[in-house]
DNA sequence: TATTTGAATGTAAACGTTTTCATTGCGTGG
DNA sequence: CCACGCAATGAAAACGTTTACATTCAAATA
């Protein structure tokens, strides 16, 4: 079995307390015994029960990440994010989804009941009524990432949808379209929700009225949004060009141009928000709004380890800003 | 703070051993004081302190998971069917990457050492002698994600590469081609010296003679595979068709083709392996070679599982089949 | 010299759970 | 009626670590 403190207090004829002590650096030993107990620890291959010291210390370095789905590559640049800070900081990472068949508040009272986890990070478009009431109730630190800054509850991290989606359509007014549809996302989704508020200030601010039969509401899928784009085209009026809520959509156009015979962007044009790494594929190449989405993840493990270690500022709520990618799709 | 089974004893007048017993479900216990035992634990919302139980048990159920890298949709869908298992178990997955600056062994010894997993999963093309030698000491259960079975070692789970190359070359025989390409991938990767055999396998059974300067070695990159593709287009003698060994290799070839004004598939044709998803989105739609990768998490998670649970059978080496994916590449 | 200080270390409790080894009490067979 | 066995439960140890409190010893102060 693995090596304990008490062989080395043993060896180095101390205390199990000032093996401890040695090795989390206490400023009470003597720096000469301080050093021969590093140095047995170093030769028995000594490495801390993290167990037992969560245990008994009653934190945990594991930091749990609950999404509503693992899947694609927006999920995995959070990850990827959340990971490398807690690597750098020697502190673990635990993912997992609410699982189609359970709710998002089961996932994290799983996560915070359990002990295991000393903070947490949930992902989520939407948080409703009942995930505010358990998170309300969390006994450790969380960070929010979402659609929408949930100001002065919990520390967040959202996309500015509303900017982004503002460049793309004041590009696309200023390029000289007027008929500019919009596909949005799931009604409640707080991404699709800011998204479509960015595309009506835009389209206000160039003097553009709304027309209501150019907003169809989407789903975020590829088949989504092929449908939506059917559907415009086979309008009496159709538009000129199309800003998908997601770049899903924005490809299910793509696909819906090529089953009716349209080309893009001479039929009619397209734009989407994302930039996912297909987008940069297709052809035309899609115009998107890019999302630094690692650094989602990587804003939210830092000041969640920050709130684990005692950090008590004010709540913050940090907007990723949005660059705009022009492409050939309009 | 939380409720724990002391609470619990002292209102069913019982010890914690009997507490303990009865959320357990042993036998011994009376129905009667199990059911008012029981009855009293869902009031106060009992939850067991894992940590507790796994730190007296010694058995964990954390599953580690460890990566060469956190990036794009083969990772993912390995998270997610790792984690679509673990729920289903009761399990939890952690999930860390080797992070550039550390080794893989670095990063298993980690996991292995701190009490903290009770299972490792390794998924790596390449399994090194010195992640072998550590592997040999651990004392914990693990399955290898690899491109090749590590026969009577270890339990694996690996894509059948060789047949699914073999599988696409032949196709492109059949349909009449003679002069067949291969860009390579790292050449110590064993995901990309299968395919390799395969391919040649594959130009035998045909009656193809191998011609060296159309195999090409790449990087698994897009940019290394528009590198290898130029180089193929350039010769005196340029190949009709290439089989890159992965689809981002074959991305680099419409790159490629892009540049040097080439039309696929008249002026060449491209295959390649993975069917990742972009794939289904390039124009004209990518021949491919489909894994199930999805599946190759759920195989890992569940042998490994039932390793953790005692099971003694011999070592299973599972290969996951592929699906031949015809486009209109080739 | 007697007392205080403080640095260095030791003692032991505590964390929540499982589990081994008693202990109790009751029914059954002789 | 005694002994035995068995079902049900309890008492207590154990896991590895941290930490509050106690102790020691020597140096510094009065």
């Amino acid at each position: 079995m693995a090596t304990t403190i008490k062989e080395i207090a043993k060896l180095a004829k101390v205390s199990i307390a000032t093996v401890s002590r040695a090795l989390n650096d206490d400023k009470k030993v003597k720096s000469s015994t301080k050093k021969l107990i590093k140095s047995i620890a170093n030769e028995l291959n000594y490495n801390p029960n993290l167990l037992a010291r969560s245990f008994v210390t009653k934190k945990s370095n594991i930091i749990g990440l609950v999404m509503p789905d693992i899947f694609g590559e927006f999920f995995m640049e959070i990850i990827r994010g959340v990971d490398e800070i807690c690597y750098n900081h020697g502190y673990y990472t635990m993912v997992t989804s609410s699982h189609s068949n359970r709710s998002m508040v089961e996932a994290i009272v799983d996560y915070m009941s359990k002990g295991i986890v000393g903070g947490l990070i949930l992902m989520t478009p939407l948080v409703e009524d009942d995930v505010k009431k358990t998170l309300a109730s969390s006994k450790i630190p969380l960070v929010v990432i979402s659609g929408k800054s949930e100001l002065q509850k919990w520390d967040s991290i959202s996309i500015d949808n509303f900017n982004g989606a503002y460049s793309v359509v004041d590009y696309l007014a200023e390029k000289g379209y007027k008929k500019i549809a919009h596909i949005s996302g799931p009604q409640k989704n707080n991404d699709s929700i800011q998204r479509e508020l960015g595309y009506r200030q835009a389209l206000k601010n160039n003097g553009i009225e709304i027309n209501k039969s150019w907003i169809v509401t989407g789903d975020f899928t590829i088949n989504g949004g092929q449908a939506a784009c059917e559907t415009l085209m086979k309008l009496e009026n159709p538009p000129e060009v199309i800003f998908a809520s997601n770049d899903m959509m924005a490809i299910g156009c793509y696909v819906a141009a090529r089953h009716l015979k349209l080309k893009i962007p001479v039929d009619f044009a397209v734009a989407g928000f994302d930039d996912i790494f297909v987008s940069q594929f297709l052809n035309p190449r899609l115009t998107s709004v890019h999302v630094p989405i690692y650094e989602l993840g990587t804003n939210a493990a830092q000041i969640l380890i920050n709130r684990m270690n005692g950090n008590n500022d004010p709540i913050q709520n940090v907007k990723i800003l949005t660059e705009l990618i022009v492409g050939g799709s309009c």
